[in-house]
Parts: C-alpha cells; sequence; structure tokens
DNA sequence: ATCCGATGAATGAATGTTCATTCATTTTCT
DNA sequence: AGAAAATGAATGAACATTCATTCATCGGAT
C-alpha cells in the first residue's frame, strides 16, 4: 500500500471507530487492526491520537464545504440558493452518517469546545458561501436582522437535529420530508 | 453531612469537571477532591462511573422539565404556549449553562445515543407538554403537518444552537433577541 | 450522666487493568 | 547495500474500582 493510502486507511479506521465508540472508546489498538495497520505506524502519520482526532476532523469539514460549493451557483434567486445549501447538507450528512456523527461529538466534546474558542479570536477569517449569503440576505431585506450566528442556527439548527434522528432510525426522511423542512426553515429566516 | 446533601455534591462536582473536561476527562479522584469526599465513598452511592454519569444525566433532563412545567399554563393561547416553552427553555439555558453543556455532551455521546435507541423501542410513554402541544398543534391546523420529531427540530433545533453560542461567546442574548427568535422558530413551525 | 458495643458511613492506599506511546528489530523499497 | 517504512512487544502512566481500616453515631445498660 502506497503512503497516502495507508494513512487514509487509518484515518477511516478512526472515524466509523470514534462514531461507534467515542474518542476514549476507540483505541489506538483498535484502530490499527481495523486499518490493517501496526500500532507504531499509526504514529508515523499522526504525531499522537488528539493530533489524529483533530486532523480527522478538518479533513471531514472540508469535505463537507466541498459538497457545498459543488453544489452552489451564485446565478440563481437568492431563496432558490438557500434551498439548495440546505437541501445538500442534508443530503450529504444522510449520505455519510459517520462523518455527521463524527463531526457531532466533535463540536460537543472538549476538542470542538476549544477549536471554537480559538476561531473566535482570529474571528470572520472565514469567507465561505454561507456567511457571503446570509450577508447579502440581510443587505437586500430579504432576511430577517439577525446577527449572522443566529441566521446560521435558525437555518442549521433544524437540519442538524433532522439528520441526528434519522440517523438514529427516529424518523425516516425521504426527498419530500428534506424539501419541505427545508422550506420551513426559510420561513424561520425569510423577512 | 448528611446523606443527600453528600450525594448531592457528588454530583455538582462531576457536573462542573464533566462539562469541563468531558467525561474521560474527568475522573473519580477529581470529582472526590472537588466534592470533599473520599474516591470509595463515591461508590457509596453511584455503583460506579456509568452509572453516576447517566443518574446525573436524568436528574438535569428532570429539572428542565420542571422548568417547563413551572411556567407553562394551558389556558393561554396556542401561539403564546409556543413561545412561552421556547423562551422558558432558553433562559434556563442559559441560567444554567454547565447543565446544557452536559446534557448537549451526553446526548452526542456513545451513552446518549444508546439511550436514544432504548427510548425508540418503548415509545411515546412519555407523555410531556410538548408532545401534547405539538399534537394539538397538528389537529387544529395552526401548526405545518410534520410527524412530532420534525416538528420538535424545527422548533428547538434552533434554540439549542443558540444557547451553544451564546454560552460559548459567540453572541451576547438578551430578552430582546431571545425572544425574536423564538418567534422566528414560531414562523418555521406555523402554517 | 457515663460508658459500651454495635452498626454502617467514610476513607484512601493498594490493585489490576487498560491505554497511549516508544523503540529495537524486521521488512520493503530504491 | 542502504534508506525508509512498518512492526508489535515492552513500557510506564493513568484510571476505575476494591477493601481493610478508621471514625462517628446512637441505643441501652449501669
Amino acid at each position: 500500500m502506497t503512503m497516502p493510502d495507508k494513512r487514509n486507511e487509518i484515518i477511516q479506521a478512526a472515524l466509523e471507530l470514534i462514531t461507534e465508540k467515542g474518542f476514549h472508546g476507540a483505541t489506538m489498538a483498535m484502530i490499527a487492526e481495523k486499518s490493517d495497520v501496526a500500532v507504531g505506524t499509526i504514529y508515523r502519520y499522526f504525531e499522537n491520537k488528539d493530533v489524529l482526532i483533530n486532523a480527522l476532523y478538518h479533513e471531514l469539514e472540508e469535505k463537507i464545504l466541498g459538497a457545498l460549493r459543488k453544489e452552489y451557483s451564485a446565478e440563481k434567486p437568492f431563496r432558490e440558493r438557500f434551498l439548495l445549501v440546505g437541501t445538500t447538507l442534508l443530503h450529504y450528512f444522510i449520505s455519510f452518517p459517520a462523518h455527521f456523527r463524527y463531526v457531532e461529538q466533535y463540536h460537543n466534546s472538549p476538542y470542538g469546545i476549544s477549536l471554537r474558542k480559538d476561531q473566535l479570536l482570529n474571528k470572520a477569517d472565514d469567507v465561505d458561501i454561507v456567511r457571503q449569503l446570509f450577508t447579502e440576505g440581510i443587505d437586500q431585506q430579504v432576511l430577517k436582522d439577525f446577527p449572522f450566528a443566529v441566521l446560521c442556527d435558525l437555518a442549521f439548527g433544524p437540519l442538524v437535529a433532522l439528520a441526528r434522528d434519522h440517523i438514529l432510525g427516529f424518523i425516516v426522511l425521504d426527498d419530500t420530508l428534506i424539501i419541505r423542512t427545508v422550506e420551513a426553515c426559510w420561513d424561520g429566516v425569510k423577512r
């Protein structure tokens, strides 16, 4: 196996195990076994377990943002762009439930908290799609006049909760329900 | 110190430490020290660490539901009741940030996941305020016709996200912003 | 009122286990 | 051959949990 492949095997094994057993329940030995690698090998690719955990998070974050960028189209009307971001996100979470669960677990753990604390300091360095979209929406008065963070909460809070319920088997999402729910989110943020 | 007091000291220390350091970062030794109790004493009150973690969760859940029940008033008009539930919840989270953070961490950990899985089996045993409210809302066609879980997600998803942002210092919530946000949630669920 | 013994709560050093991490050795490439 | 990568047994630290011992309380006997 070539170098980046092995790294991916490790990342993938870590993702599955941590999703299932939590950060501490997934031991390095388990991750090694699942990725068909010796324990020591992991340390050639990641300085230690924390570094692995954080690297995995950043890879997933990048993939999710990539999925959004891929679908996004600046030409479409505002509402349509909003709905597209919402449905794309939900579809991504449903397609990759482990990604969703990992990211959520991370966000709510001390790892994620300290990450957010850091981001607070060097603020606004992320010039991403969502911020642009919402800023435009406020400027053009199609969105309610809330701080950016609140709009995010209104728009994505329900989607995250919905994805979790779906992944845990509480509800079964189909395309109709997804669209209707994202439209309901729109009702929440639109002026 | 009398018997129930000591139990409370332990619970309180566990709450603070786990909120700050996570389930595994908070050791029994730390919890013992913070609650001014010997390590062994904890085991007189809780069979083991997992039992302590779960007991703490259920106590917090009960307190939160209690806060909702306290404010609730069946006489008021529907929309007002909805807003009351939302604002009460947000106020509670802001007043007791550790409770919020603990419950969120729990929900997104393997502890919470397995709990939810269990609840799925013996379903609908909880006859709580929220279910009643939403069922009534669907029946009387004031709410959008969604499954109960989806309505919960639309209504509470944003509030949970908002509480997190506030507690982490991303935004500062005041009474006006709270009310406006809960009203935006209402726009999301109302027909 | 004082003492006695019994009951069970509280203690924290000791135990055994579980891990992350290391590194001497082996295997695989170039 | 020599370098780089991979291995996994060994290490030592960190933990949850146990349990022999101490301490506090209290009813009843003197």
